[in-house]
DNA sequence: TATTGTTATACTCTATAACTATA
DNA sequence: TATAGTTATAGAGTATAACAATA
């Protein structure tokens, strides 16, 4: 069932995709649990992105976000479009340039991520509890170094 | 900003919220990689992923197919229609139970999962390379220990 | 001309829940 | 009644392109 002629290649290959395999389910999983404690609160994973995201950078522009969340600026402008009839955001023209708009928080949208940060932080916890100080560590230096390249 | 009155926890807290930000960050990015590579042969994700499981595991049931994939059973009959209609897939009805179907690779579907496989590889393995053996080693052990319950 | 945001199109993926046929 | 699969609905995300207003 080899795929490719040389046994260390071949190996190396394997682990990575070993590798690859228990990142990509763990983090699913993870994330679908994040989902699900959202849903119960009413709020989809990419609201709760684009809200955490806003939190701790207040007037950024629609394109700057697109590029915080790694999405299409269009699928941004339907999002706020949404968020912005829930009374969470709001679109504020630049004052120096009247293409763009600065994007902010409302008082509603700040008490509600305010919120839904601790909640979100609960279920992370929880997950990690599985991995002592030393591990955590060690998967975080070792994610560090994972050049990924967009 | 402390959101947790004992600096011990918060620190502990802070360390899984930037462990689990960079995890999801990286999977992400890679995901986005596969999906554009195997976009460019005409296939999404979710396509592939199907191929790939079904191509070690021919015969299973749907549910059984939704459970590996972590995804609704629903949606599994969505994406088999579309697969089937591409001839890449077959449901055969199980012999002994009327309800259920066994599913199988078309010819055309192994050929074409066998074509797939290893670009999918190249792109994991081209991410992997930033790290030695040993990291990779260490990575793999800690997601290991990473004990997530769906 | 280039850029920001908006709109439109069209498709894929997802979960949920109600439905059917069978066991 | 329980289970396997189907269908309907709704929301989210993606890609692309055309468009208006502004720089």
């Amino acid at each position: 069932m080899a795929r490719r002629p040389f046994p260390i290649v071949e190996q190396r290959a394997e682990h990575a995709l070993s590798a690859w395999s228990l990142l990509l389910r763990r983090t699913m999983v993870v994330q679908r649990q994040v989902a699900r404690e959202l849903a119960r609160h009413g709020m989809s994973l990419a609201q709760f992105d684009l809200l955490a995201t806003l939190r701790f950078s207040e007037g950024v522009t629609q394109q700057e976000l697109a590029g915080k969340l790694l999405v299409s600026k269009g699928n941004i402008c339907g999002l706020l479009d949404r968020m912005q009839s829930e009374r969470w955001v709001e679109r504020r023209p630049d004052p120096t340039d009247a293409r763009t708009n600065r994007l902010f928080l409302t008082v509603n949208g700040r008490r509600c991520i305010d919120h839904l940060l601790p909640v979100h932080d609960a279920v992370v916890s929880a997950v990690f509890s599985s991995l002592n100080d030393r591990e955590l560590k060690e998967l975080r230096d070792v994610l560090e170094k994972l050049r990924v390249s967009g």
